[in-house]
DNA sequence: GAAATTTGACCTTG
DNA sequence: CAAGGTCAAATTTC
């Protein structure tokens, strides 16, 4: 298929992105005064800002590498060879197309493992909690097997997306304990969920009980190759100016981005894998994010994972006060429940929190 | 009874 | 061939 040349992709970048920018700045500015019915237009408003950035990006300037996608509020996977085109002339409906026509968990993917996106992440646990699992970051993962790995004192865990059979969606992922320190978690990711598309027509299931609702302190930092959080933040950060043409471009193809939070109301309810970002609640346009955690017997293998963010572009996190502390080299940020969407949002705004590297990770959820 | 987890066997990769 | 990754039957949990 055509794509567009690097003018045309920029622009077409601009142009989407400051749409988003003044949608998000509206939605801020309204947040105390909006109907349930606007909350939620806008919510598809930016929605769609973000699938068009998103295409954009998969398509991306003929000059270019395929420019890895901004992290999305829900993610979904495209790939290159997705017909569509860069006139802007995308509808919803025409992207739910994509879907089938790469989201083949048992082709070529399956029998090339490294086809797979990759990228992972470490997650701190505060052991105060007593916790032995990072939390759940918002999807549902299906444990399938356990191996002893050698040089490493703990077991590795393979998870796999609940919806991998239902919805065809790909999403693995990997828990590693930390040899150096317990608390700390290593989750490799490979593949990205493609299940939430596949579930506007049929939704999954909602959040199995037997996950349950845990306060939790744990802190959550990237290493280089993983661009989730620290992206998202970018492009909310100084004016909500994004900068699409500097995100890096993995060794993959395809968007890393799976793993997003649950953003639920505080009830504790949680928004499972299908359109995790997109869960609003009635009363919080931006929502909260709720971490959760398998059952709290799980043994030492069975760790379930934690958020690969907070937040997500659309302005769906958990609104973190201002007691950010600097904890064994792992940030930390100290999230309270306050109601307040526009706290959230100023605390996105902050410079000095919104560094591009900028690991972040809260505690005190629910406290 | 359905769904999730455990775990040994088997497959893939380097 | 060894190690990592996945499968699938058995078991557990809800």
């Amino acid at each position: 298929m055509e794509s567009a040349t690097s003018w045309e992709y920029n622009s077409l970048t601009n142009e989407l992105t400051q749409g988003r920018e003044h949608a998000i700045q509206l939605g801020v500015h309204l947040t105390s005064t909006l109907l349930p019915q606007h909350q939620d237009l806008l919510q598809k408003i930016l929605f769609s800002y973000e699938k068009s950035l998103l295409i954009l990006k998969w398509n991306g300037p003929i000059e270019q590498p395929q420019p890895q996608p901004q992290p999305l509020a829900m993610p979904i996977t495209p790939t290159p060879e997705s017909s569509l085109s860069v006139d802007g002339s995308l509808h919803t409906d025409d992207f739910s197309k994509i879907i089938p026509a790469h989201n083949e968990c048992y082709s070529n993917a399956s029998k090339k493992r490294k086809a797979m996106p990759t990228w992972t992440e470490k997650v701190k646990i505060n052991p105060h909690t007593g916790l032995e699992g990072p939390g759940d970051d918002g999807y549902s993962w299906r444990k399938y097997g356990q191996k002893d790995i050698q040089g490493t004192k703990h077991p590795r865990s393979y998870y796999r997306c609940t919806y991998r059979h239902s919805h065809n969606c790909c999403a693995n992922k990997q828990v590693q304990r930390s040899d150096d320190d317990p608390s700390v978690f290593e989750l490799t990711y490979k593949g990205t969920h493609t299940c939430i598309l596949a579930s506007q027509s049929a939704p999954p299931p909602a959040t199995s009980p037997k996950k349950k609702e845990l306060k939790l302190n744990y802190h959550h930092h990237f290493n280089n190759e993983s661009l989730q959080a620290d992206q998202m933040l970018m492009h909310l950060k100084a004016n909500l100016r994004v900068k699409t043409d500097e995100l890096e471009i993995t060794k993959e193809e395809r968007s890393p981005f799976s793993a997003l939070p649950t953003f639920s109301s505080m009830t504790g309810k949680n928004h499972e894998c299908p359109f995790p970002a997109l869960a609003v609640d009635d009363h919080h346009f931006l929502g909260t994010y709720t971490p959760s955690f398998m059952s709290s017997g799980s043994s030492e293998s069975n760790y379930f994972s934690a958020s690969s963010s907070q937040m997500n572009e659309y302005g769906n996190f958990h609104a973190f006060n201002h007691s950010e502390t600097e904890q064994n080299g792992i940030f930390s940020a100290n999230a309270s429940s306050t109601n307040s969407p526009i706290a959230g949002l100023e605390y996105l705004m902050d410079p000095v929190a919104l560094d591009s590297n900028f690991p972040f990770g809260t505690t005190g959820f629910f406290s």
